[in-house]
DNA sequence: CTTAACCATGACAGTTTCTGGCATGGTTTT
DNA sequence: AAAACCATGCCAGAAACTGTCATGGTTAAG
């Protein structure tokens, strides 16, 4: 075997182990101490953070972050790495923050000067733009990690009539929008719930633990591929501008029906308890759309218009 | 040097030409030739996309996607560069789709078993999810490249009254909320316009040039730190639900007063252009907000209320 | 305070690998 | 047919690597 291929092969070895001598190395890989010895300068060089100990029981340590064996990328996937950095930035909280950094630093160091030139001159063509969104979510390592652990959380939340102290189990956390979620079994309710983290004013980590019911890929799969409990038939007709509005909108694009570049409708079944956040978005449209059905949506925009005109009295 | 060095160093040498000979890498690198085929053989094995035409005239080629020197990352970089592609999943249409995967599948085969459990667990309590944004944006690649080239582009573009036919110098695009934006220069209005490449019908690259007028960067800059041309103050008052829908809009956020955690107001200056935008923020926003200030907002707000009402009778 | 169990480093000879020439054979262009 | 490439094998000398001492530290246990 090859001496590049056997120090690939120890930087492994090394990074199970937390704590283990020379004569080990030597044993594992049949090679003396002396080579041991040589192998792991070696590996210390090439950037594994070895530190070692004198003395009896002492030894070679390995620190915290753990090195993985060089991988070869090419021009594209390097690419691919700093894009996906620069869509990261959209979130202005994320839990692992500082190693994007370290990462971009690494991968340009190694691109050759022409690509170099390339990427910035990309640069300056394509972003991902973000709105600084202000709301910071300070908390999510310690849901993450309380997740992972099955622990129960404390938590003060505002909600919509006034801050409630919940004890939770957080199921996990995602983002969309912008915005941190948390799903957690509200024990006080005895139900899943979904709460947002920048909402979350104070959150303190219990000793007690949980029998998980569901993990978060399955939570999102569920609670949005649901059938509708109540299904309740929605028929909107769309002028030009209607149909340009609603394809923006993802939860509606698979039903919209262009009859003409200037007239359209939708069609689709939505849960009854989906009214309410429907009859928003749809009374937003004002005179772009026309919901015709159902009963109860029209008359909510019609309550919300004249609610409206009531408080501007 | 050693000889791990030198074979990194020819990587590099090998990608900033696009052909050579045996004879040049010698020379080069102060080898012989024999030893020249030796380290191209070896570079070819660990993976470089090289291949090689005999005869006069003949000599070493690199295929397309250049391979950079290998790069150790540790653990938490993995996990950084796992997230950030998770966060890519969120648009439907990328310029780079295809090597997200491939840099996922590398850096995954090559964590320790236990890593890639931790990876796995890590997984299932945090995610980026992702409403399957339905609106595919096929031009991506095309734009990019016009935007880099300085090609103007003659577009077919689905605007508020019609489908226009438009020439138009790219200035680049940027992802923003899960759709891309492509601000251009518009021949016809002598203006940049912002357009929505999922509204572009049809794209076509024209072989005329324009000289560049600004970058993305300095037009985003500029146009997202602009000073209001005709400034209108903006107060609102907010009930307690208010104040909870406003602070997630990263555009009123810092303007924001909390007077007690029930009620509230925004003072800010806003533009005169911007008042049909915020108007119907506000209008959707029903009772749980009071505009006080402008006078032409409230108008604005009644007067769709009214329209609604119509609509509905 | 001695011993055991570690690491660190140097010297040296034997072994392995690498290197540079040289030679042969194949392909394509001129 | 000659020139200019690559591909591969062989071989001797050079360089690098390895294992075996040997010496000198450090720390913990007895």
């Amino acid at each position: 075997m090859s001496k590049a291929k056997q120090l690939f092969d120890l930087i492994l070895y090394v990074n199970t182990k937390r704590s283990f001598t020379a004569q080990d190395v030597a044993h594992e890989f049949g090679i003396s101490v002396r080579t041991a010895h040589r192998y792991l300068t070696d590996i210390a060089d090439m950037g594994v953070p070895l530190y070692t100990e004198p003395g009896r029981s002492g030894g070679y340590r390995v620190l915290s972050n753990r090195t993985l064996p060089p991988i070869m990328f090419n021009e594209e996937e390097a690419f691919a790495i700093f894009f996906a950095f620069q869509a990261l930035k959209y979130y202005q909280s994320l839990p692992f923050d500082i190693h994007i950094d370290s990462v971009s630093r690494k991968l340009y160091a190694s691109l050759p000067d022409d690509t170099k030139r390339k990427m910035d001159s990309l640069d300056s063509v394509i972003t991902f733009w973000n709105q600084k969104r202000t709301v910071p979510s300070p908390f999510l390592k310690e849901i993450i990690e309380a997740a992972a652990a099955h622990q129960l959380l404390k938590i003060e939340y505002v909600s919509k009539l006034e801050n409630t102290v919940r004890e939770v189990a957080p199921i996990g956390i995602y983002a969309s929008d912008g915005f941190w979620y948390m799903p957690a079994f509200d024990q006080a309710h005895g139900e899943i719930r979904l709460f947002r983290t920048d909402r979350i004013v104070s959150l303190e980590r219990t000793s007690e633990v949980f029998a998980p019911q569901i993990e978060l890929p399955d939570w999102l799969n569920r609670s949005m591929a649901q059938t509708p409990e109540s299904p309740v038939r929605l028929y909107v007709e769309l002028t030009r501008e209607g149909l340009r509005q609603c394809r923006s909108q993802p939860w509606l694009e698979p039903y919209i029906v262009e009859v003409s570049p200037d007239q359209g409708y939708i069609e689709s079944v939505i849960d009854q308890r989906e009214l309410e956040f429907v009859s928003g978005y749809f009374f937003q449209l004002g005179t772009a759309v026309t919901v015709i059905e159902p009963r109860e949506l029209v008359d909510g925009i019609r309550e919300q218009a004249r609610e409206i005109l009531r408080q501007y009295s």
